[in-house]
DNA sequence: ATCACGCTGTGAATCATTTCACAATTAGAC
DNA sequence: GTCTAATTGTGAAATGATTCACAGCGTGAT
């Protein structure tokens, strides 16, 4: 293993894509394989080689030739590289349809990333344990935050409310936001947002299936 | 207005961001706004005003130096490019937690974009009404999405299923699919796939979390 | 031991997107 | 009317991301 080349900060997509691999590589690792070539790394990411070699080049760990990667070594070259050594609390605030379904879903998935804390406003959600994670009125928000130094936040309330609860996230702590409101969230630099906007998504698929014609056009 | 300049088809990105216009727009209409500058448009989405001139180029429709551009008419332009005419029905493939949110959140939101038809395995959650949307057994995939001339579907079923699914769906006449699995789907040429990856977009974010010091590094 | 093959890592080239910068234009002041 | 200040549309430059292409090397064959 090499040492990180210090070069600059890895970009948004190549982070993304490295994500993506080390899912990939803990799926093939289940099923017993030991070695992986950056073709079939691409192949199942949907990328090219040269790209997965590309970015594998930011994390510190190199294949051998003829051999490839070695998958065990790789997911943990990854992981150190991805993953902050204790994990990372992460909060959740909106516990409404997409936020039951996120906490659902992530309950045991990534323990290094588990949702500890939840908040909302309808006191019939507050002062619960939903999928093991306790639930608190907004008001409890910057104790909580501060308390298990959460610095990573899921914003999943109404398009209204999304921006004055990401300043109050903001201001207790929180430097990233996986936003899912449909508002550009105005922060303050060094905050990264993440923007999860379903309707944009389905609208540009729609637009990019318009007057495609089933058969060559006549 | 002035024809459409026929250049390249509009990015991927492009496309994204005039949605977010037209929202927008339509956000500013309600409130009675006549003209809006290509500044707070940018403001407000996210994005600089010259990113919005350029973008609006593709749409044939131009603002006048000085008063900006027509809440309405800009509003009507980019109705006329994005979408159309007839609206564009949509299928759910997957009627779990993903799936009924959507549900949920689709109706009545976009009537040119609305779900017609929902597809699932469990015999519980088929032959019902969903929020105005009738629910059918995936055998009656091919048969519905034909006679509905469905080409776009939104895809959230669990990751093994993804890949299999989506080839059914291609095959019965579908060109455009908003994936909600973690998988790469291999679809055929001109099929145009959006994926929407919250494990990736959440990891994202936590990366760009760490080793940020709240106060200035010592 | 030696060799040939095929894979990696990466500089350079290409391609895509964003930003700059300014001529053209026009609303509003007077 | 004429002038001013501000805004648009867009060519060109800058920046960023992906792909190409190949030297170098390790593996497994013989
Ligand atoms: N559900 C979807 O499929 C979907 C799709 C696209 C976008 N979105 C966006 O995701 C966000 C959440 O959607 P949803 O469907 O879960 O909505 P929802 O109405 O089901 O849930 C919103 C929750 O936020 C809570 N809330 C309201 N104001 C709050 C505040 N100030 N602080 C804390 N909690 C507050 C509400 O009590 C509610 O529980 C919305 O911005 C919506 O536009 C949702
Ligand atoms: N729920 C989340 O917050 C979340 C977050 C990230 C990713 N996802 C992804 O979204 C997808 C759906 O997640 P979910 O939480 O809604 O899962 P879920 O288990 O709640 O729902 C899946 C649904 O698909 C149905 N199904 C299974 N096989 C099918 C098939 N062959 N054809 C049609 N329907 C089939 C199941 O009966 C079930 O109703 C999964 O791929 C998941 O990884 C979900």
């Amino acid at each position: 293993m090499r040492a990180n080349k210090s070069k600059r900060a890895p970009s948004d997509r190549t982070v993304g894509r490295l994500t993506l691999y080390r899912r990939i590589l803990n799926e093939i690792a289940d099923d017993g394989v030991k070695h992986v070539h950056s073709h079939a790394l691409a192949l199942r990411a949907g990328a090219t080689a040269a790209q997965v070699r590309r970015d594998l080049m930011v994390v510190g760990y190199e294949g051998t030739p003829r051999r490839g990667y070695g998958v065990a070594q790789l997911i943990s070259a990854l992981t150190s590289f991805l993953d902050e050594p204790g994990g990372q609390p992460v909060a959740l605030v909106g516990i409404g349809n997409i936020g039951r379904s996120l906490l659902a879903y992530f309950v045991g998935r990534r323990p290094n990333l588990s949702i500890k804390a939840a908040f909302d406003v309808d006191p019939q959600k507050i002062g619960r344990v939903i999928n093991g994670c306790r639930s608190f009125d907004l008001s409890e928000l910057d104790r909580e935050i501060e308390a298990q130094g959460i610095r990573v936040a899921i914003l999943a309330v109404p398009a209204s409310e999304a921006e004055q609860v990401a300043r109050r996230l903001v201001d207790a702590g929180v430097v990233g936001i996986l936003n899912f409101a449909p508002v550009a969230l105005h922060t303050p630099p060094g905050i990264y947002v993440e923007n999860v906007d379903v309707t944009m998504s389905l609208e540009k698929v729609a637009f990019f299936s318009r007057r495609k014609k089933a058969r060559t056009a006549g």
